[in-house]
RNA sequence: GCGGGGGUGACAGAGCGGCCAUGUGCACGACUGCAGAUCGUGUUUACGGGAGUUCAAAUCUCUCCCCCCGCACCA
């Protein structure tokens, strides 16, 4: 396997080696729950899992964990505001993320642990600190003490001297350091809270990854994710604390880090309000497209979230579901050990592979698809079912990972259309579109084309575009 | 200020020393009962500006310009 991917602790790519042969430790930073995901959310996940699907077809056993930040400043915000506790609605959030996640036919983590599961092991990891003369106790507070850390700017390529220079944030006077950061906070009066040795509180931001990860992988994993936003401080926090902890190097072996989702050139984010949640989305477009949308570009490039781009999805998708459609019809239901002389696919195999296996440049590995079902077209008259199953074959191992609805059927959820899917089932179901295509491919075949046009025209009255291709009829709602 | 990522044809977006990326759009043609989808052919010197290295540069070096991201809120 000539796999490679890029590292950014040593900025460049590299191979895989895991710590233990064969199985991969991978653990990405998940959503803290205080409001449905939008798009950039979307994003990371639907990134990671077309990672975790790929080195799974590449014959490794993923390990894959991913937290649900469930207590947060943010949270408590949300709370004292609304009226409702902080735990009700990280709980109503969770599902939502559960259910958008579904949707983006995002696969679930082996393990999703929650903050508020993991405050023993928490709390452990800050008394180890602290025991080591790693941390430091001020009212109340747990603070983390950078100058114990000899790699501090280490992940974030930074010098640790020039780190303050541009801080935005108000600097906490009790910090020994303004660089220290907070592993322990003490509750105000009515905030959801935890006893510890250092008084009722909550965790800080940043150890709780540190946390979840190493009670679910030890103290050292093989690939940590998360956006590239979280390279600082939050990843490089969750380095220092680590390795100071348990004494390990490095924390993680390889860090992966998504780029932006973009809205007019500017990155799409709450505090800026220039987001849309996946729901927003999802309800106007089939995930199918959405996801597309985010494969259709190197994981770590920006992409531009536009309504335009969105169709521009749309049609390319479909497109490559046409193809897949018409590949199919004729590949031989009973053929299944086939093999192929047919060049095109070995070169779009080849093609594919080295595209994935360079760190998952997924939008080569789609332009390989066009060029492939192109040739099909071409070529279809003087190829066997045998061809057409193997070519069949090679696009499900695609679809495995990519999970974009190659082969989803005319007119299901994952059919691409350009326009809006409606919010609720249109009046006609799929069972009566069905039904009427099947009448007018009856009277196609009779010949009696005026009865044909006619409920054509019945079905794009109700919104359903009817498409003849090769000898069969495909169909979407419009 | 410090650190990082970019600027590719009408648009989106791969490539990162020599070979047609790919998709969308547009134009013309083919096929189809019609429509659409599909197929073919185009869309003139595509690589931010300038200099250099090389037989050969979008790709390497230097320099300048512009955009975005991070700097203790964030996927």
């Amino acid at each position: 396997m000539a796999l490679r991917l890029y590292n950014s602790l040593t900025r460049s790519k590299e191979p895989l080696h895991p710590l233990t042969p064969g199985i991969v430790r991978m653990y990405v930073c998940g959503p803290t729950v205080y409001n449905y995901c939008h798009v950039g959310h979307a994003r990371a996940y639907v990134c990671f899992d077309m990672v975790v699907r790929y080195l799974r077809q590449c014959g490794l056993q993923v390990h894959y964990v991913s937290n649900i930040t469930d207590i947060d400043d943010r949270i408590l915000t949300a709370a004292a505001q609304s009226g409702e506790s902080a735990r009700a609605i990280a709980e109503r959030f969770t599902q939502a993320y559960f259910e958008d996640m579904q949707r983006l036919s995002v696969l679930r983590a082996d393990h999703h642990p929650r903050v508020t599961d993991t405050i023993p092991q928490i709390l452990d990891l800050i008394s180890t600190l602290v025991d080591h003369g790693h941390a430091y106790f001020v009212d109340g507070d747990v603070f983390f003490d950078v100058t114990t850390a000899p790699q501090l700017g280490e992940l974030s390529h930074q010098d640790p001297e020039q780190q303050l220079a541009g801080a935005r944030v108000e600097v906490d006077v009790r910090k020994r350091d303004p660089r220290d950061f907070a592993l322990w906070k003490s509750a105000k009066p009515g905030e959801e809270s935890w006893p510890s040795p250092w008084g009722a509180g909550r965790p800080g931001w940043h150890i709780e990854c540190s946390a979840m990860s190493i009670a679910a992988h030890g103290p050292q994993l093989d690939i940590h994710g998360g956006g590239i936003d979280l390279i600082f401080p939050h990843h490089e926090c969750e380095v220092l604390q680590s390795e100071s902890a348990t004494g390990k190097r490095p924390f993680s072996r390889i860090w992966m880090h998504n780029g932006h989702v973009m809205i007019d050139q500017v990155k799409m984010s709450k505090s800026l309000g220039n987001f849309f949640t996946i729901r927003e989305v999802l309800a106007h477009h089939p995930p199918s497209v959405l996801r597309f949308l985010l494969l259709n570009t190197q994981y770590r490039k920006p992409v531009e979230f536009t309504p335009e781009a969105m169709v521009e999805a749309s049609k390319a998708l479909l497109r490559l579901q046409q193809g897949t459609f018409q590949l199919a019809s004729s590949a031989s239901a009973g053929v299944t050990e086939a093999s192929s002389q047919w060049a095109p696919l070995a070169a779009a195999i080849a093609s594919y592979t080295t595209a994935m296996d360079d760190d998952f440049n997924t939008r080569d590995a789609i332009a390989t698809l066009f060029t492939l079902l192109s040739a099909y077209a071409q070529d279809a008259p003087k190829l066997s079912a045998a061809d057409a199953t193997t070519a069949l074959a090679f696009l499900r191992r695609v679809e495995d990972v990519l999970s974009i609805g190659l082969f989803a059927t005319p007119g299901s959820p994952q059919w691409a259309s350009t326009s809006p899917l409606p919010a609720v089932p249109s009046a006609i179901e799929d069972a009566e579109v069905m039904r009427l295509l099947a009448q007018r491919d009856a009277a196609r075949a009779r010949r009696d084309f005026p009865s044909a046009d006619t409920i054509r025209r019945q079905l794009s009255e109700a919104g359903i575009e009817v498409q003849d291709v090769g000898g069969t009829s495909t169909w979407r709602r419009r």
